[in-house]
DNA sequence: GTGGTCTAGACCACA
DNA sequence: GTGGTCTAGACCACT
């Protein structure tokens, strides 16, 4: 379910978040189901279980999962709704580099059509079904 | 012309090689004009001369300027067409993130309204008024 | 009889211990009597049987409760006197806060007035009124 | 100027944490001041840097240290107020171990002689002129 | 040289 | 078994 890549600039704790937050998205961790052990995605993944412990933290201070000492980790009811919420950020992202990018005279075109390429195609699993781009909730469960 | 902020979390260095690219494109340095020396910025901004000379050893290192010993850093002739190649990167960090707002169902007409905001000035509302094209980029050539 | 906060920082199972002792001296639970069972405990506090077990453990190791199988767990005769030997060690604590209040500048007369506040009751204000000792203590013997 | 027990119950970054602010109201460490580098005193206390590092990251958050990046680590202007407010938490842990030493039957007077001891004598370094226990800043500089 | 981060191993408290 | 903490070593970004 997830796949880490340990010589990625990004630190792998991050890649374990990401990669989680990405499955709740895709229905791969439902809302209220319980979230693989420490150790067991330590051994998974072959990373020791402290970087799985700082990526669960941090996951718990997003709100996004509720651990339970003794029992697991469980995603938050609300859990789609935070990640869709810090979403928003990357938005923002996207507006500074396109600023960036107007400056530089790459023209508008350009970026429009790298945004449309990706919702057009390639959907990270073939589960999406994106049949009308205004699919409000992508790979939403339930 | 060059607006630092210490307590960013981009580091300092790199807000210089942006600040100094940006007024590259903005004609403000134009090619082939000489740069601000390492003592003078280090003064105007209060930084550490170190600090600036790291800033000029990347941009050096990208060909952008060119260092004179004794007489000072150039801009290179074809300092904006560098710049430009390198925007590519930016475009691919656009397509990453395009593809984590669509898996968090961030709509795509989100996404492009946000680019083309960002394309047709600063207009907080009047979305989508991409009819002109008044790509306002200084020392463009081609 | 017994108030457990699972929230709080103090593990449940020291709570339960606190809890209990207080109960005996306060009488509530007599030197002699019996002990709630581990279910009934478990049940009434909605606690996990172990975590009930885990503090009826360390009772026993202290000698302040005496599990007799099949009878259920009994308060140990001298139990009182037990818990109050180990209260000395709460002593130690408060002088080694004390010290370090005196270090931060904390008058000294604002630590004894905490102390009378206690001892006096609970007035909120009417600090230093410990003319009267109406130490109020449960199980008091001796 | 700082003793660490590597074998005491109380963490090492804490014992560190707790030595640090010792120093600052004892005017070892004068408010604006540098403090030891991290491998300074990684070195001297022969403790690996990363737990000093934590230490001073706990006192960063709580406003005593500002670190600035590249050349160390200054005691804040107010480190000293910021502690003394601090202390007043000591103070209500005072308040509840006596609460639970009066029902254990530990006299009143105990609890105060306790107090007053530590107040009257063994000043830390010998520095204290503590004529008058109403000494608002017990080891303040400047 | 400075402070800060990432990953890791051993260990603990808890259910 | 669970999650969480403490200490540590290697490394990085910055001045």
């Amino acid at each position: 379910m997830l796949f880490i890549d340990k010589l990625s600039a990004t630190p792998v704790y991050e890649q374990i978040i990401d990669g989680i937050e990405k499955n709740i998205l895709l229905g791969i961790f439902p809302q209220g189901s319980v979230l693989p052990s420490l150790r067991e995605l330590s051994v998974t993944l072959s990373i020791n279980p402290n970087t799985i412990q700082k990526s669960y933290a941090e996951l718990t201070r997003r709100g996004i999962i509720c651990p339970s000492p003794g029992s697991g980790c469980y995603v938050s009811p609300n859990a789609i709704e935070l990640i869709r919420a810090r979403a928003m950020e990357k938005l923002e992202m996207i507006r500074s580099l396109s600023a960036e990018l107007r400056l530089a005279g790459i023209p508008k075109g350009d970026v429009l059509a790298t945004v449309s390429e990706v919702y057009a195609g390639d959907p990270p699993e073939g589960i999406y079904a994106n049949a009308s781009f205004n699919t409000k909730n992508g790979g939403n469960n339930t």
